[in-house]
DNA sequence: TTGTAGGCGTTATCAA
DNA sequence: TTGATAACGCCTACAA
């Protein structure tokens, strides 16, 4: 299916050495600038299209990035595969995305047809049911450039790029504190992931420096069903003991809450202040009432990712990716959903 | 980057010719069984990944299928492609994914990187800004397989998977209507679009069906930035002329609308019904008050896309894709948005 | 049933 | 400054 010329074609055309028009379009030093000028002209005037096959066996590089994420109907995935993008197209890179559904199979899968080097690099966040690691572990232990995001791995020494979630949580959660809640329900996803532990790690510290101890039945963890989560939520909100306050780890479970609250006549603000780690902006301004958020840097986090890669692989004899996890921070919006009444 | 065993060094290893190795791994007939289990069995042990350029180069095909879309952050988009994805997985197809943001020349330079063989297919919905198409009339002219959905190019032919705009904006048009609307605001995109064409079309058309004319200042054309969008739309619902029903041809309008309502003392639906083409079901649930729908088969979509492709790609000796439009029905979904007061 | 050889389109090495 | 040749890893005629 590759339409124009080739290379061969293409220096016969100029009646010179494949060789010589290979060189002249890499723009070697060793090609007089007549020869050049023709070579790239006539390039130009046959469409030609250097072979990407050819090159990446020649080369052992594939000049493709491949991006692993959870789900894709998400706007935090969503802004940090833009933010990726927007910095490996710059460099001629292009991007393989995949989704594993929350499912550590098919992300095994994903993971075992990309050692093959069809990808020059990974760029990842795992699923929730990623306990497991040793997939990723041996794509490392391998020398493939792994970086993750967001659901990191801390035991495999890459870098990983997160925002300061036990810090943001910690302040979070004094926020509810502050507009007045004493009992403040806690919901996650798969305590497996280090975003949980971080941002559940924060939760704790706040609460316990305010004197206040964490109810176990308001420590909500979901699922990937979502009528299972509201109905979670919802019996939750309606217990004995009912929360005043509601810090979700994750977006997907902020909505469900809303959800779950409609089922009740629970008021928000008034009876259920709610915070929640939030990337759809627009989203959070248009419920009832509008949601208080610790707004990611969805973008940044994907530009950081790719930059960092960028210099990696285009840069001839780079060192590993370091371990070390590169955090940058999130922002708090006070909007209605925690206002103190 | 290449990690494991290649061909050779596996046949090597089992005192095999290189070619012998390759006919037991494809599964020949010539092949004896006993040579089939031992090199099926060594592979595994060396963990042999056929090297999936050598292999592109010498079939000239890639396995790999580009997506091209306008946005990212979408519902729509984001469902079609895991759509896609579903099905060419199966297939054991790639998918390279790009986002245009809307500009036309960001979707020539990403279709013109594609021509070179890099994917076996394109599956694009085209930007609002794109007008002139001789960038993909180029593409299928060279007998590159192109399939278009939602927002499609009627001058090429090839098959594009679209859902019952026209029918579904007149019975979403009749809906507003029978509710007490007499005075419907129209939201588009870009008026070169296929879907703003269609869905205008049956949005005149119910009106004409009851007698009613649209009213000029009614017809709002909104572009790529937000806050705008929301401030003309403002002025629109706040004029002389103000309607009572509004039909969004796109999801993001609604979403639009919303925020543009909260700066007024506009109340949805007494003073305003709205009906939108929405894709994203959890929170069309959860505006206050909930949005009537235009639900559209996105999943659907991208699953028949790819399975025409498929068919076309796996199979030896199939002939050019149909110029032929398909449309997967919408459902109208009937929220709080449109209720008669 | 298995082995040998050539070529897919590039780029790099060596020679002229 | 340019040309001939080999090699990347795979598959498939053709030969044995």
């Amino acid at each position: 299916m590759s339409t124009g010329v080739n290379l061969k074609e293409l220096a016969a055309e100029l009646k010179l050495a494949p060789s010589t028009v290979s060189r002249a379009l890499n723009d070697s030093y060793e090609i007089s600038e007549a020869t050049k000028k023709k070579v790239v002209f006539m390039a130009e005037k046959l469409n030609y299209q250097p072979n990407p096959f050819a090159r990446s066996l020649r080369e052992n590089k594939s000049k493709t990035i491949a991006v692993i994420m959870p789900e894709r109907m998400s706007s935090f995935f969503a802004k940090v595969v833009d933010g990726i993008e927007e910095v490996t197209q710059q460099h001629g890179y292009h991007l393989l995305v995949y989704s594993t559904h929350e499912d550590v199979e098919r992300e095994k899968k994903i993971v075992s047809l990309l050692m093959n080097g069809r990808a020059d690099a990974i760029v990842m966040s795992v699923s929730s049911q990623t306990s497991d690691i040793s997939h990723l572990a041996k794509l490392h232990e391998r020398g493939f450039p792994l970086i993750f995001f967001d659901r990191i791995c801390s035991e495999i020494p890459t870098t990983k790029f997160i925002t300061n979630d036990y810090e943001s949580s910690y302040e979070g959660t004094k926020h509810l504190i502050q507009q007045g809640c004493r009992k403040i329900a806690f919901l996650m996803l798969s305590k497996e992931l280090s975003i949980t532990k971080e941002r559940y790690r924060g939760y704790l510290d706040a609460l316990q420096a305010a004197g206040l101890s964490p109810t176990p039945s308001l420590q909500v963890t979901c699922a990937h069903d979502e009528e299972k989560n509201i109905e979670a939520i919802r019996a939750m909100l309606t217990s004995e003991d009912r929360p005043d306050g509601l810090f979700s780890s994750v977006e997907k479970l902020a909505l469900a809450t809303y959800h779950a609250v409609k089922r009740t006549d629970i008021k928000i603000p008034q009876d259920l202040k709610i915070i929640s780690f939030f990337s759809n902006l627009s989203i959070a301004g248009l419920l009832t009432p509008s949601l208080t958020t610790i707004t990611q840097p969805t973008f940044e986090i994907g530009e950081e990712c790719a930059k960092l890669l960028m210099k990696k692989l285009t840069k001839p004899r780079q060192p590993d990716l370091p371990n070390q996890v590169i955090s940058i921070p999130s922002k708090i919006i006070i909007r209605s959903s925690t206002i103190a009444v």
